[in-house]
DNA sequence: CGTTATTTAAAACGCTTGTTTAAACTGTCA
DNA sequence: TGACAGTTTAAACAAGCGTTTTAAATAACG
């Protein structure tokens, strides 16, 4: 395997666990076994390889994504936002074939991105992957007609919030399931559990 | 005002906005205008400081919010979900006189005590503060029985995770919200929003 | 008033951070 | 073989970090 790709794979599972800003580069190069000076031979600066760890997941995700929506979008009859919802679970589950622990790490990434660093990932998601929001609001016009472009607005980051809250700690929380409940749980059983709750809340009646 | 209360002040703030390990303690001593040396001094570390930060809100928030989860859980008839999670609105709002920006400093240190340093502040919360805890999940249980005791567990934590990443990304949404829809929203608007959805998503049919 | 305790001040501590440098090594092609 | 681009290496860099130390200033009290 390429230094580079052996400095991918340790920095996403780094900066997935304890976040970009908690994780320094002597940690990544040395779980990567290769060199310090790599990381800025090879991407430029840390920032950089964060881009470069969540690009390499958008890239493999986003046109699953878009296709799974495209279906929802096209099809004749009115879906549920149950439906809409669902369309995620292959493209994300898909990412587990991808790389070990795909769908978690992502998960856990984009949470990290959200609160780490000031909402730079934010930017970076809105301007270099605009169209899979955009099919995304669609989708979810098309189930819920009534729902203003407000209501839209706040509803999809509520939901953002459930999911990449929920995923960046799904590892403490699976834990304390299986303690508690002695139920084992995998993150597809998470997906499965989450779908009903943002389906119903975007569903939210309007007073 | 006390050299110990400015540092707490400015540590709040900068805390809330930039994250713990985000924020130095340079940044607060020099917001607070006090000496380096003080945060030592009067606190002893950075993570007592924080704990601080902490208690502050919850010590003032707690007993509110225990009364006003009595009131539903003790009331005759059988409390709906947006009842029991109106019960948060009034003493959350409260914060906002106990100080300025009360509400919303609380819920992104919160949002970020969650997600910086690998859940040091659920642990905090969850023996120093139990009882809050367990008081919301009878209130829920009230409101709906038929729901099992792994669901509640996984749908309080889905709420959670609404709420905290809702508010510690608040400013920069509000921001939006006002660009895109020229509509003027505060916190208190916010939390008027999230709580249908996050009812709505507790109350999801088990399928 | 004098003494003791508390609080501030400035400087330095040792350590970690991201980044850069310059030399050594590796393989390829003429 | 010898030159050359692509990589890797070890060492150092300046800057920032949390914390500690020293001494000076202030407050409290017998």
């Amino acid at each position: 395997m390429s230094t580079k790709n052996k400095i991918l794979d340790a920095a996403e599972s780094l900066f997935a666990d304890k976040g970009f800003n908690g994780t320094s580069l002597r940690e990544i190069t040395s779980l990567a076994e290769v060199n310090l000076a790599a990381v800025n031979y090879h991407f430029g600066s840390k920032k950089e390889l964060i881009k470069a760890v969540m690009s390499r997941y958008m890239n493999e995700l986003s046109p699953n994504l878009q296709a799974s929506l495209l279906v929802i979008c096209q099809q004749e009859t009115k879906p549920t936002l149950h439906e809409v919802f669902s369309a995620f679970i292959e493209p994300l589950l898909s990412l587990n074939v991808f790389r070990e622990n795909g769908t978690s790490n992502f998960l856990q990434l984009l949470g990290r991105g959200y609160t780490d660093s000031q909402g730079f990932l934010r930017w970076f998601l809105t301007t270099q992957y605009p169209e899979v929001i955009t099919n995304f609001v669609t989708a979810v016009q098309r189930a819920y007609p009534e729902l203003s472009a407000e209501d839209i607005f706040w509803r999809l980051h509520f939901t953002m919030g459930t999911v990449i809250f929920t995923m960046s700690s799904s590892d403490a929380l699976m834990d304390i399931a299986k303690n508690d409940f002695e139920q084992d749980v995998d993150i597809a059983d998470v997906i499965r559990k989450v779908i009903p709750f943002v389906a119903s809340g975007v569903g939210a009646p309007l007073d």
